[in-house]
DNA sequence: ACAGTTTTAGTTCGATCGTTCTAGAATGCA
DNA sequence: TGCATTCTAGAACGATCGAACTAAAACTGT
């Protein structure tokens, strides 16, 4: 989506568009979407002003709206740079882990982020999954989408540990992929009211716990 | 907090003030409640208007500000009111399970109601959690107590199949009834936006499953 | 230098927001 | 029957909302 790669000194080209090249955009597009994903994550899509929007990026409603869209498609790209910057980038430096590194490594990192969010903004994505998304198809499907890796991302790690015997194997990778999804959304939102690092520790660990654990030669029954 | 026990047929008393007293309410607190909740639930705070509510429940806006004070406390007693006809209502009919039972039948209502709520309106106390729980302190605490009764509904069910051998004891149950207050949040979550039965059992059976989980006999290592 | 295009800044629009006010209607108690 | 009180209905309030409009300024390509 990203048309240039100005890498946040000057400018910016805009996009290239036609015949004569008029006058250039005085501000960068990264710094402009740094500032809007702020003012939504921690207000919300309802909850936050065109007019904040223009307070927090310093630009003019007509700059925005001529760069970006109405507030909704503005939403929309402050939501995709969130996820950009922060979600795929977890995924990427936790997906050449070890299995259980990975998985370790990426909850230790939403504690971490969970605790150290003294204004309770939480995840952006799954802020909007809850405010946006039940109401707007297209939210929905992109917000499932992005959902979706992060169950991919469990799933490939679980499937890896368990081939190699690092993770147990009681359960399919399916299914626990899928319960470290939830464990993930509901430390997001339990972070959200009670931030407290024993309530978040206690939730995660056993989910951490169930993928060491060892079978037990006698089973069932 | 309810001040008459007026059940559900006509006007009601409203409360009884001083010397004479006056005209009595011609509506039922409770029906009002109950559209109010609705209103709240499905779209939110911010994106419910007073309107909305006057449309909803069929007063106006006067009768409103009269009987329930200002939007935000008029959504106050909204959610003490779905509260109390729903999660403790829940709470009260698991807990008088046998343990294992108990949350097997909790999270099976989660899971029906889940599937069933084809407006994916959720859990009012969860988006209560999302929406105004981590900018307002005085609901932030009272979201909080309740998300503390549920905890404390799976601790006791917990230490209570712990103790008569039913339930796996290879994990406190403190951590146990947080993970599945975790569990229980995620599905809340996860539902609205991909509300597939397939998805939510899978972040469901792993927390089961680990509470079945039996030790064997080699452990640590 | 000129033409063409786009960005800026600020104003303005109609709609809607939460809330209050002005009436009048209805009731209990003296 | 009157008085006090509280209800209802609906208009109205100022504020703020998202969005559009009007010009002026800034730049590129020829």
């Amino acid at each position: 989506m990203q048309r240039d790669a100005n890498d946040g000194k000057m400018p910016a080209t805009g996009k290239a568009t036609g015949d004569g090249m008029a006058r250039p955009r005085e501000f960068d597009e990264r710094t402009v979407l740094d500032a809007a994903v702020q003012c939504f994550w921690s207000r919300g899509y309802g909850a936050t002003s065109v007019r904040d929007l223009m307070q927090s990026t310093g630009l003019t409603g007509a700059s925005l709206y001529n760069a970006f869209g109405d507030k909704r498609a503005f939403y929309q790209k402050a939501l995709d740079h969130y996820v950009d910057g922060s979600i795929s980038d977890r995924i990427r430096r936790c997906e050449q882990l070890p299995p259980r590194e990975a998985i370790g490594a990426f909850f230790a990192e939403i504690l971490k982020r969970s605790l150290e969010d003294r204004d309770r903004k939480g995840c952006m994505l799954v802020n909007a999954a809850l405010d946006l998304a039940p109401h707007d198809a297209e939210f929905r499907t992109a917000v499932a989408a992005v959902l979706g890796r992060i169950e991919d991302f469990f799933r490939r790690r679980i499937e890896a540990g368990q081939a190699e015997g690092t993770l147990a194997r009681s359960l399919p990778a399916r299914d626990l992929a899928r319960h470290l999804l939830g464990v993930l959304m509901g430390v997001r939102v339990l972070a959200r009211v009670r931030p407290e690092r024993a309530l978040l520790e206690g939730v995660i660990a056993p989910a951490l716990a169930l993928l060491d654990e060892q079978p037990g030669p006698e089973e069932g029954r």
